[in-house]
DNA sequence: CATCTCAAGCTTTTT
DNA sequence: GCTTGAGATG
């Protein structure tokens, strides 16, 4: 009761603090809405504020509400507040990413849908391999087509999407999703669509399981609803049918996950399904200066569509943004590095104000190099994560069998690692039994005897194996899952193969599966009613953003997509570059290039105070040294809000006024570059391409192999005839060129 | 039949 | 600069 009064007086204090806009939303009657909330706007304030109104104003239970966010680290940034808020930990909302949200739900009632109740998620990698294995068994080599690149397509398919049917691998596409799911289905797996797809087909066979949830959530809200997919509009407007107390909020300009099948569409749809739904915009940016902003809009205004709002802000008083570029990639990474230092010590600002933005999660090395050797604290968020190092990945393997005996995936990996004397041949008998009688791949397993082509020491590997495992889950049957990990990790043989085999780096890796025990027993004090397989899901759904911690003092390294959400006084975005931002295997369509654009706006609004964009001359990609070109996103700012180099502004990439009509034809301006090149883009700045025949007044006819060398220094490779291949330094060796 | 070793290949973003 | 693949060896 009086939890209540006092979160009633916390209300009217929370909705005081609002600007009019926001309060009208939080405010908003019940039934759909939407809310368009530009980068910086306060959507988190509005989203938390919506939960803490409907439950101290609407009466809401917290038990009735749902909130789905892009990350479990949104999510419990949400529920903490809404902690706070309402001073009671109990009364909290469910709030977490759609996947957890299905796990969970496959979990309880997969079994009526045919799914194991402890089903098994495959991963990126797990489900690659069994795409990799469907295309060796069609005789489908690896140069013709790349097992990853058709799991994207699968995936594409199989949420909803549509592929243009351009690649002449589209097609073969279509036709393996069956056999992929059935694959996943036998070895009692899902994979991250599945999480989504298969609750709505619950849904149709057990119309009882959707009324319930749509008894229990009266109010389902969605953060980042520009980067939700189709399957997952489906889902939530199932749920919250019939009285459509949906409450969503995004923005256009930020979406940048169609790659993964988000589909902005869903944004416009809404409006459409619900046409009784109100609507709100917020354009008030309480992050940003006003400088930031105006390099953001002139980003985001070349693009082709038109604003649904204008974002303004009251700090006006700001620095200039920077632009600078460099000869040489490393310098480039000395000057950011520099520039904090600087800031530090004539700022007093800390290195936790620093996010250094980046398209890729490789283009950190640099970076990475300089702060080590000046000992400036940082942190990586991204790149490999914690539960998809190998040996984290070993030990999870013998988890996941435990948990799930058919797990497919999981026995591969055992079975390799650490070696056990079972190689590629027994294995596809193994499998092959499975195809053709049924059994799980632990069936066959525990049965060895039934493989009778093979020997026998083979089959007494196999089942000493079986029998180890059997053992373990018999020893462990009231251990605690931090007790199981520990015996598994024990008993598997791991640490003492990593430190035999790879001793110079056993340190690192058995620390690491040590940790994953201390992550184990973190899991089981915070949810102490987790199954392995609970526990399993988590880890599997975790993302990399989840355990970045900002309280620490140091420098963060990002990627830009995982810098979404997220905010920091002084922001660089580096090495924008054409070929990196957009990123040369995004470039095929204006759609892909527009998502690069949104890309680059979203890292430019994460800046609060300061932001810095940098680019180098000369970058070592894919072990090879290329020119590149500034980003011709540059292009459209004005040189004017710019300090530093700046662009001629005559190079604008988007001279031409866009239109209707243009919009959907593809403008050659646009492809020139990322298209013809033969791995090289600074053809403008060496006049040879590779393979052109040039002639060297002292070493006759050579063919161009390779171009190096930074700006004052441009070198070639030539192979010349009967004399060999030579490095010549452009500046002093006479070439001319043949024909 | 498994495993070791070296060469050749590849390198976006991620729940 | 880091993982897959062929080939040799045990």
């Amino acid at each position: 009761m009086k939890a209540l009064r006092n979160s009633k007086r916390n209300l009217q204090a929370f909705l005081d603090g609002l600007n009019p806009q926001q309060r009208a939303a939080v405010t908003a009657d019940e039934g759909p809405v939407l809310v368009i909330a530009g980068a910086g706007s306060g959507k988190t304030r509005v989203l938390t504020g919506r939960a803490f109104y409907l439950i101290a104003e609407m009466k809401v239970h917290p038990a009735a509400i749902a909130v789905m966010t892009f990350t479990n680290k949104a999510a419990g940034e949400l529920q903490k507040r809404l902690e706070e808020l309402l001073g009671n930990r109990d009364s909290v909302p469910w709030a977490g990413t759609f996947h957890g949200f299905c796990a969970r739900l496959l979990r309880q009632y997969g079994d009526t849908i045919g799914l194991p109740r402890d089903y098994s998620i495959y991963d990126q990698a797990d489900s690659e391999k069994v795409v990799a294995e469907l295309l060796i068994e069609r005789k489908y080599s690896r140069d013709e087509i790349v097992p990853s690149t058709m799991r994207n397509w699968i995936s594409v398919l199989k949420s909803g999407g549509a592929l243009s049917g351009r690649h002449r691998f589209h097609k073969l596409a279509a036709e393996l999703v069956g056999d992929y799911d059935k694959r996943l289905r036998s070895a009692g797996a899902v994979d991250f669509d599945d999480l989504l797809l298969l609750p709505l087909e619950l849904f149709r066979v057990n119309p009882e399981i959707l009324s319930k949830l749509q008894h229990r959530y009266d109010h389902i809200l969605i953060d980042e609803f520009q980067d939700t997919n189709r399957i997952q509009y489906n889902l939530a407007r199932a749920i919250a049918a019939p009285q459509n107390n949906l409450y969503v909020v995004g923005d256009d300009d930020q979406s940048i996950y169609g790659w993964r099948g988000a589909d902005i569409r869903n944004l416009i749809d809404f409006q459409r399904d619900f046409k009784q739904g109100q609507s709100f915009s917020l354009e008030q940016n309480y992050r940003s200066t006003q400088q930031i902003l105006d390099v953001a809009n002139d980003v985001i205004a070349a693009k082709n569509h038109h604003n649904l709002k204008q974002l303004w802000t009251e700090k006006t008083n700001g620095e200039q943004v920077v632009f600078r570029q460099h000869s040489r990639a490393a310098d480039e990474a000395n000057e950011v590095v520099g520039e904090m230092d600087a800031l530090v010590n004539r700022q007093g600002m800390s290195w936790s104000d620093f996010a250094v933005l980046l398209r890729t999660n490789s283009l950190s090395r640099y970076f990475e190099e300089v702060l080590i050797s000046q000992s400036i604290p940082y942190t990586i968020v991204g790149g490999t994560k914690f539960y998809d190092r190998r040996e984290v990945k070993d030990l999870t393997a013998f988890l996941r069998v435990l948990s799930n005996p058919g797990d497919e995936q999981a026995w591969k990996r055992i079975l390799k690692t650490p070696p056990k004397g079972i190689g590629e041949v027994t294995i596809a008998r193994v499998v092959d039994r499975c195809r053709r009688t049924g059994m799980s791949f632990g069936e066959v397993i525990a049965d060895a005897e039934l493989l009778s082509d093979a020997s026998t020491a083979t089959r007494n590997r196999l089942e000493k194996l079986s029998n180890a495992l059997s053992h373990i889950a018999e020893h462990n049957k009231q251990s605690s899952l931090s007790e199981l990990a520990a015996d598994v990790l024990r008993k598997s043989g791991l640490i003492e193969y990593y430190e035999e085999k790879f001793p110079e780096e056993a340190d690192d890796r058995v620390a690491n599966l040590y940790q994953f025990i201390e992550a184990a027993k973190d899991r089981e004090a915070a949810h102490p009613e987790y199954s392995l397989s609970d526990f399993l899901s988590e880890i599997a759904l975790v993302s990399d953003i989840d355990d970045y911690n900002e309280a620490v003092n140091r420098v963060t390294l990002m990627t830009m997509h995982a810098a979404k959400g997220l905010e920091f006084p002084v922001v660089f975005a580096a090495a924008l570059e054409d070929n990196l931002l957009p990123h040369s295997r995004s470039s095929d369509s204006i759609e892909e290039i527009e998502e690069e654009r949104r890309l680059f706006y979203v890292a430019i609004t994460r800046a609060q105070d300061r932001l810095y964009l940098s680019a180098s001359e000369t970058r070592a990609l894919n072990g090879q040294l290329m020119f590149q070109e500034p980003s011709r996103f540059l292009r459209d700012i004005d040189p004017s809000r710019l300090k530093g180099w700046t662009l001629p502004r005559e190079a604008r990439s988007m001279m031409f006024e866009p239109t209707e009509e243009n919009y959907h034809t593809e403008r050659p301006s646009y492809r020139s570059k990322s298209k013809n090149n033969s791995g090289l883009n600074g053809a403008s700045l060496i006049p040879y391409k590779i393979g052109d025949i040039v002639e060297h007044p002292d070493f006759g006819m050579g063919v161009v192999t390779a171009k190096s060398g930074s700006l004052d220094s441009l070198k070639v490779r030539v192979a010349f005839e009967g004399v060999g291949s030579k490095l010549l330094a452009l500046k002093y060796a006479t070439l001319r060129k043949v024909e």
